[in-house]
DNA sequence: GTAATTCCTCAACCTGACTTTAGGTCAAGC
DNA sequence: GCTTGACCTAAAGTCAGGTTGAGGAATTAC
């Protein structure tokens, strides 16, 4: 059922999703996509990896990782268009990621909030800087910036 | 006023705030610090440099990059302890980023709400695929996943 | 006073997420 | 049938945000 008119070049794919060709070879070799070959060697894509490549784009702005991303789909099917039950459990499980980065965010605003009044930023005592975990290093490379936000350090 | 005792060794300063002596010394390179030195060149931090590392950690965190961070810390005083008005200017810019984070998020779980019950994401008007800017690249290094949130792409 | 720590600088290395380049192949238009 | 543009691979480069290591000086502890 696939005839070879019903796919896209990477160039086409390119042009749909505002990606760089580089970007969409990236992809590939880090197993987020798995485009087909034509006789020539060149990839072929079928419609569906463009809403693939869409979320990914999105994904990454919400600050997953590729390697993360990779995980959510692992339930998705790479050879078919997903159906709607495909994307109900990806969506589900993206939504828990959201609500999870909202909520580490807005507990922070409402720490702040209460040192913006008494400037408390600058004593000793302020919510903020709360006791709790200890922020140790987990080896070399770039530090991961999306853990939980709940940091702390006391002064004295 | 200052008496070196004082003041901290770049030892200490990682000991409170659970930074690694070499990231400390990596910060002062981005002008995130500016320790004094003693008479034998070694760093001496005043106590509100452990503030300020803890806010750099916290905003990392969150998603801004170290020069922004900078940009934040603009207004701050570097060689002396800062004021409660000088935190407050601080926490009301910093209170304002964060709630334009927050708001990016939030939109987009409107989305993609909007979507987890209609199985959409395989549709083509899906909002979270509306056309609004264009995702252009813009130069080499890697990509800042930190920009706005709101995604676009168009399938066909 | 000397040994053990801690600190210094500078340069090289690392990861993630890509881009750029070099050298060559494929496909579409005329 | 040939030229032009799109495509291929492999390797190297880039940038942020650091870490690691070498070689040496300063501090601290006994």
């Amino acid at each position: 059922m696939l005839r070879a008119s019903d796919m896209l070049s990477i160039g086409d794919v390119a042009h749909r999703t505002g990606l760089a060709v580089s970007a969409i070879r990236y992809y590939e070799e880090q197993g987020l996509i798995q485009p087909e070959r034509n006789r020539g060697n060149q990839r072929r894509f079928l419609r569906s990896d463009i809403r693939r490549l869409s979320f990914i784009v999105i994904a990454q702005r919400l600050g997953f990782a590729i390697s993360e991303i990779s995980d959510l789909f692992a339930d998705l099917p790479n050879r078919r268009t997903p159906t709607r039950g495909d994307w109900q459990r990806f969506s589900t499980q993206f939504r828990a990621r959201l609500d999870a980065k909202i909520q580490d965010l807005e507990a922070l605003r409402g720490r702040l909030d209460g040192c913006i009044g008494c400037g408390c930023l600058s004593l000793e005592h302020c919510a903020i800087y709360n006791p709790q975990d200890d922020l140790g290093r987990q080896g070399p490379g770039p530090r991961n910036i999306h853990r939980s936000v709940s940091g702390s350090v006391s002064e004295r």
